[in-house]
RNA sequence: GGGUCCAUAGCCAAGUGGUAAGGCGUGGGACUGCAACUCCCUGAUCGUUGGUUCAAAUCCGACUGGGCCCUCCA
């Protein structure tokens, strides 16, 4: 598999460490509002690497973490505690909150057909590896006390800017001007491990530490619970990439700086989906969450397919235009599916052929638009059987994850011979040349979901 | 200011040196009482400009136009 990896900025071979086993680290949403779609992005593009990984053969060891400890607000960037803020407009406590909105994310995620990973870990509940990665960076020196805060010294570790390939003399710190300096730190980009002064009131998550009650820092968690749950090896790490700098820069430093070796091989982002004026965010234009898709009669699983013809790292803009046409494309492909005969009847030929372009697919930079296309490379291709079709479809959707094919809608007897009646209605006034009363039983009908279909055998319905 | 990514038909997009996949939409046709569904047909020389090469959308340079990052946003 050739996957492009943000530290060398280039497409290149993946190897992991172990043979046949991936260690991948996804980084986890912060559960302070809900998610939007935007946000999901990214998620769907991790869940088609671990499928995609799983069906080229690998065993994969995912862990993501929920960031429920309390960070700035940065959509706004009005210094406000994220946590808390949620919590203030909502009057509940940060736990309650955090508790909600995890769920809601899973839940939303859920409905995109995005796996929840098999190891999902809260940053609040690993403060012990946190404090323990702190006290060895101080022991060693990368780490150094500064106005009650431990900062991390950004000039002890290797090559810091590795990652983000920025220049240390261009930097414009504190391009934000709401964002508060804090003047005693050694340089300018050194971060923080470990706060205890907190610049909030009201600050709840507090935990007793070698430096005084107070709380870890943001790029701390990921580190601890990667290792924890991963060990000192990494492969893969993800997150969008606006994680890039500052966040996997830092992790990298503190981790590398920790364990005395390098850490992760592959860094791969996914790219953000924006509007019609930039970068999608909570506090700017219409917050555009699952919930609200589905509100407007959307399929969550179109907006899944409207990504999944994109590539991971373009950029992409969201528009109800370009939904609209996702929507149409994926329910016509599922009623082509449909249609197809499910007398078994496997054919061996070409089946291979297709699974093989299917894993150059994924080894292709994980190419999802190709992937698709493949869908309906199977379904024109006249030298399959129906049942082959759909073998190879099934086979491809354990992929893709858009339900290409699902069982036939079951609906009750009793609408069953309702549906035959008003059938039976509208021939007789067909006979009868009553084409209103006909058009109306129709329209009445498609008004419900169900669609007459007029073939030469005679009348029939698709639940739509 | 620095960094980084991108630029293929109305839209999404494949293409990784040998004369442009696929999907949606549009238009036309078949089917139909009219439709829907379905089927058939239908479009681009690849932002501009130099260069490398027998050959470039594909490599290099310049330019133009966008997005993102630069201390806690996926």
């Amino acid at each position: 598999m050739k996957i492009y990896n943000t530290l060398t900025k280039q497409v290149e071979q993946f190897t992991p460490n172990e043979e046949g086993i991936v260690r991948m680290y996804t980084c986890g949403p912060t559960v302070y509002h809900y998610a939007h779609i935007g946000n999901l992005r990214t998620y769907i593009f991790e869940d088609i690497l671990e499928k995609g990984l799983e069906y080229l053969g690998y065993d994969v060891l995912r862990v993501m973490n929920i960031t429920d400890v309390g960070h700035l607000d940065s959509d706004a960037d009005t210094g406000e505690d994220k946590m808390l803020k949620g919590a203030v407009r909502e009057g509940k406590t940060v736990y309650e909150i955090a508790d909600f909105y995890t769920r809601a994310f899973f839940n939303d995620a859920a409905k995109l057909n995005i796996r929840k990973p098999a190891i999902t870990e809260k940053a609040t509940d690993h403060v012990d590896i946190y404090i323990k990665m702190v006290e060895k960076l101080l022991e060693e020196g990368y780490a150094y006390k500064a106005n009650g805060n431990i900062y991390f010294d950004v000039t002890k570790a290797n090559d810091y800017y590795k990652l983000s390939g920025k220049n240390p003399d261009e930097l414009m710190v504190g391009v934000r001007d709401t964002v508060e300096e804090d003047k005693s730190k050694k340089n300018p980009s050194d971060f923080v491990l470990w706060f205890t002064k907190s610049k909030f009131e009201n600050q709840e998550m507090k935990w007793e530490s070698p430096w005084g009650v107070g709380y870890p820092g943001w790029h701390i968690e990921c580190s601890g619970i990667a290792s924890k749950f991963l060990g000192e090896y990494l492969d893969i790490h993800c997150g969008g990439v606006d994680n890039a700098f500052p966040h996997h820069t830092n992790e990298i430093a503190q981790s590398e700086a920790y364990f005395g070796h390098k850490w992760c091989n592959y860094w791969i982002h996914g790219e953000h989906l924006n509007d019609a004026t930039g970068k999608m965010s909570k506090s700017k234009g219409e917050f555009l969450t699952v919930s609200l898709l589905e509100e407007k009669g959307y399929n969550p699983l179109s907006y899944r397919y409207f990504c999944l013809n994109s590539h991971y790292r373009n950029q992409l803009v969201f528009t109800y235009e370009a939904l609209d046409g996702a929507e149409g494309a994926y329910k016509k492909l599922k009623s082509k599916i449909r249609q197809l005969d499910k007398t078994p009847d496997l054919h061996e030929s070409n089946l291979d052929l297709y699974k093989w372009r299917f894993k150059e697919a994924i080894g292709n930079d994980l190419n999802t638009s190709t992937m698709l296309t493949l869908v309906y490379d199977v379904l024109k291709d006249d030298s399959l059987t129906d049942f082959s079709k759909l073998y190879l479809i099934a086979d491809f959707d354990s992929v893709l994850s858009l339900e290409l094919i699902d069982d036939e809608p079951s609906i009750s007897d009793d609408l069953a011979e309702m549906i035959h009646k008003k059938i039976e209605e509208r021939n007789e006034a067909k006979k009868n040349k009553d084409y209103a009363l006909a058009d109306k039983i129709r329209d009445d009908l498609f008004d419900q979901g169900i669609r007459l279909v007029d073939t030469k055998e005679g009348t029939t319905y698709e639940i739509v």
